[in-house]
DNA sequence: CTTTCATTTCAATGTTTCTTGAAATATTGG
DNA sequence: CCAATATTTCAAGAAACATTGAAATGAAAG
């Protein structure tokens, strides 16, 4: 992951609609959402939804797959985890214990 | 974590200079660094720097202190544990596997 | 093959955010 | 107290980003 990337990543999510987006995506797992779904969940005109979507999967954060007439949007989690593995690098350079916080991290499951 | 304040936070790390400033913090560790130290480092303008760092700290994620005259800056790791919490909020309802990747976003230590 | 539905593209406008340099503040050392 | 150092504040212009509505694309059902 470079700086940019990292940088472009964040960017993506750093918008309330587009993070609304993108937990909404989360939730839904594997399986993804299709742009229409998601429009209703978020209250985001559709041709706002088009641009934050193709933000997030230039980003690199997303993906896409059309089904019959619809696209399904689905997270990339391993980008997500590489986002933030950038993040906290070096964050304990020999002092396991300065990043004790990370380790929480984990999600619920 | 609201939605306001992850985008705060996200949207301050979504600019290559912070995050490049952020990341240095990161790895100064507990002690920090001070402004001037940040300015060489990351090549910005001190009023420029000045700047980026009150929106890291407006943000939650860097603390400062005085010292002397210097301000030591440095991160709030709990602050980055709680953000990247609420991104992932809800990755796996019930199917552990899903959310595999995430699991390796521990870092380092 | 025509209509309908889902989504994207486009162009214009408005709003926020960055950057810069100069001036202000605050702290220490002489 | 005065000078020097470290950092922040301020105001202005420049740049990036978001939003809107209308029009275009593309896929599928009748």
């Amino acid at each position: 992951m470079t700086e940019p990337e990292a940088a472009a990543r964040l960017s993506a999510l750093a918008h309330e609609a587009r993070l609304k987006i993108f937990r909404a995506l989360v939730a839904a797992g594997p399986e993804g959402l299709p742009a229409g779904r998601l429009a209703e969940a978020v209250e985001v005109a559709p041709s706002n939804l088009s641009a934050h979507l193709a933000v997030l999967a230039h980003a690199g954060l997303t993906r896409v797959r059309p089904e019959g007439r619809h696209r399904i949007w689905s997270v990339d989690l391993e980008a997500v985890a590489g986002l933030v593995g950038f993040l906290v690098d070096d964050c304990c350079q020999g002092r396991p214990e300065v990043c004790a916080p990370l380790t929480a991290i984990r999600p619920s499951c």
